[in-house]
RNA sequence: UCCUCCUUAGCUCAGUUGGUUAGAGCAUCUGACUGUUAAUCAGAGGGUCGUUGGUUCAAGUCCAACAGGGGGAGCCA
């Protein structure tokens, strides 16, 4: 016989209780009075309680529901008496899947550090905070695929071994089956010969599908992808892993217009499905940031609760600027004139952090779309804007910031003529010649083609409102930590 | 990688100008109680004060190096 046969506690608390026989399956979050357990499965946020009849239950069954246990319980579905809960069962037969002993279990029913569940990555999807995390992203994910394929997008899987080197997204993994005890086979002036590696030459992780992506967008219009991407960046910050998320749309047809239209409605789409899929776990999450504020001095709080944040971004059109303006607005902002910015503001300059906080969460107040960004500061593959005046050189990128993250995502209208595309990558000391495959999208039908990546940890984080990076990834990979 | 702060019981933290046997709450264990909601009450056990070295009659406390972590920055999504 089958061993699954459980209704999960999600449909359960759904139940209209009439005494119906039902089993379920979960683990133990805590044991009160010797009569209540509080049974989680990870459908939902919410416990089920069981009220084990404790006098006709022998002793060392009861001494064996302890915190972290695995239970399989029948029972019936009854109306609750007490007042947290609206139905619960009354347990009839209780089995022990799995003994959890109280002494070395880590986690209790009591408040835990975030810093103290990511050293416990493994067990921290059993708390509340990180099961609605999980389930929020999972949302997130699966209605990434129905908003792309709701346009008849294609899910384009580009590779994650590349020979690439001219991404020029940052430092890479290598990949490698070479021996690393210096027994190598070296060419004449000592260095590796990768032509006796596995591929032959040297390779790397992918730090971006861009380019491949670009190739698909050439022959079906419309690609997504939505795979891990590796940075071997040494970058220790709450937003930064060296393994993560990206989705990165890639369109035939596109302006930079209908390029951040796309990406608008698309993060207006995730938004809606958290909203209408997990009002619970965003209640839950919007509680437990607001009693982490009550912690803040009154400034560092925020004006506005998780749920009335995402509702905003909902209800209004994100703000359009062009870098020119961005850097005007800057010029006569009172942090600027009172010299709290750490750095220069000038046409020319990168934005900082310092910077994009202030248009993001100071001036407009809302997620803001930076357009027109300095040629110098951008890659080789962005589409030079026409006109500009000499010296004053821009391109077609566009970034959106968002409040409390930052960039959240970074595209652009790509050069599709080959000619300013050459000029570029040789003023930019990209290698042609190495990437020819890609070049041919320019010498066989080019067309105007947009794309943008989406990082997704970070859009996670904007959702769940969760500050570190580390929390809203199962295991989470950075300098110096790849545990799990 | 840089700046800064932190590291004391399983967890969260207190520990005075360096001074005798390092404390609390929660958790755990024992007992009581039993319609609880992080149950309650009484009692008990639990510590190489991150590591190494130094200063000192004396170091959890001062100094240095290292390790780990937080916050900020750079790089970026």
């Amino acid at each position: 016989m089958a061993f699954n046969h459980r209704i999960k506690i999600t449909a359960l608390l759904r139940t209209a209780p009439e005494q119906q026989d039902i089993t379920v399956m979960g683990w133990v979050r805590t044991f009160r009075s010797n009569r209540f357990i509080a049974l989680n499965d990870g459908s939902t946020i919410s416990n089920l309680q069981v009220v084990v009849d404790f006098e006709n239950t022998d002793e060392a069954l009861l001494r064996r529901i302890t915190t972290g246990a695995c239970l399989r319980v029948a029972g019936k579905l009854v109306a609750s008496t007490g007042s947290g809960q609206t139905v619960e069962v009354h347990a009839t037969q209780i089995d022990i899947l799995g003994d959890s002993d109280p002494e070395k279990f880590p986690l209790q029913p009591k408040k835990h550090s975030l810093e103290f569940l990511r050293e416990i990555a493994h067990l921290r999807p059993r708390t509340q905070t990180f099961g609605a995390v999980y389930r929020l992203r999972n949302t997130l994910a699966a209605a990434t695929h129905e908003f792309f394929q709701g346009r008849g997008f294609v899910y384009w899987h580009s590779p994650i071994i590349t020979a690439s080197d001219a991404e020029g997204a940052g430092e890479m993994f290598r990949v490698t089956t070479l021996p690393m005890d210096g027994t190598a086979p070296r060419l004449e002036d000592g260095s590796i010969d990768y032509r006796e590696d596995f591929f032959g030459k040297a390779t790397n992780l992918t730090v971006s599908g861009q380019l491949e992506g670009e190739l698909g967008a050439m022959a079906l219009s419309e690609i997504y992808t939505f795979g891990p991407t590796f940075r071997a960046e040494n970058s220790n910050t709450a937003r930064h892993l060296a393994e993560f998320w990206m989705i990165e749309p890639e369109m035939a047809f596109y302006d930079l217009e209908d390029n951040m239209n796309l990406a608008e409605d698309y993060i207006r789409y995730l938004i809606e499905a958290a909203m209408s899929r997990n009002a619970d776990d965003l209640a839950f999450l919007d509680q437990r940031l607001q009693e982490e504020e009550k912690a803040l001095p009154q400034d560092k709080r925020s004006d506005m609760g998780l749920k009335d944040k995402l509702q905003f971004v909902i209800d209004n059109k994100f703000e359009r600027i062009t870098y020119t303006e961005a850097i005007d607005i800057l010029l006569n902002s009172t942090p600027y004139k009172k010299k709290k910015f750490q750095y220069e503001v000038a046409w020319g300059i990168d934005l900082q952090s310092e910077h994009e906080r202030y248009l993001v969460e100071k001036h407009f107040k809302k997620p803001v779309i930076v357009t027109g960004y300095p040629a110098a500061i951008k890659a080789f593959y962005m589409r030079m804007n026409d006109g500009c005046e000499p010296g004053r050189e821009t391109v077609a990128a566009m970034d959106i910031l968002a409040p409390g993250i930052g960039e959240i995502v970074g595209g652009s209208q790509r050069e599709e003529r080959l000619d300013k595309l050459l000029a570029r990558m040789d003023a930019m000391g990209i290698p042609a010649h190495e990437m020819e495959w890609f070049l041919d999208t320019r010498r066989f039908g080019a067309c105007p083609h947009s794309g943008f990546g989406l990082g997704f940890e970070r859009m996670v984080q904007f959702v769940t409102g969760m500050t570190n990076i580390r929390d809203v990834i199962p295991f989470a990979r950075t300098p110096k930590n790849c545990e799990f």
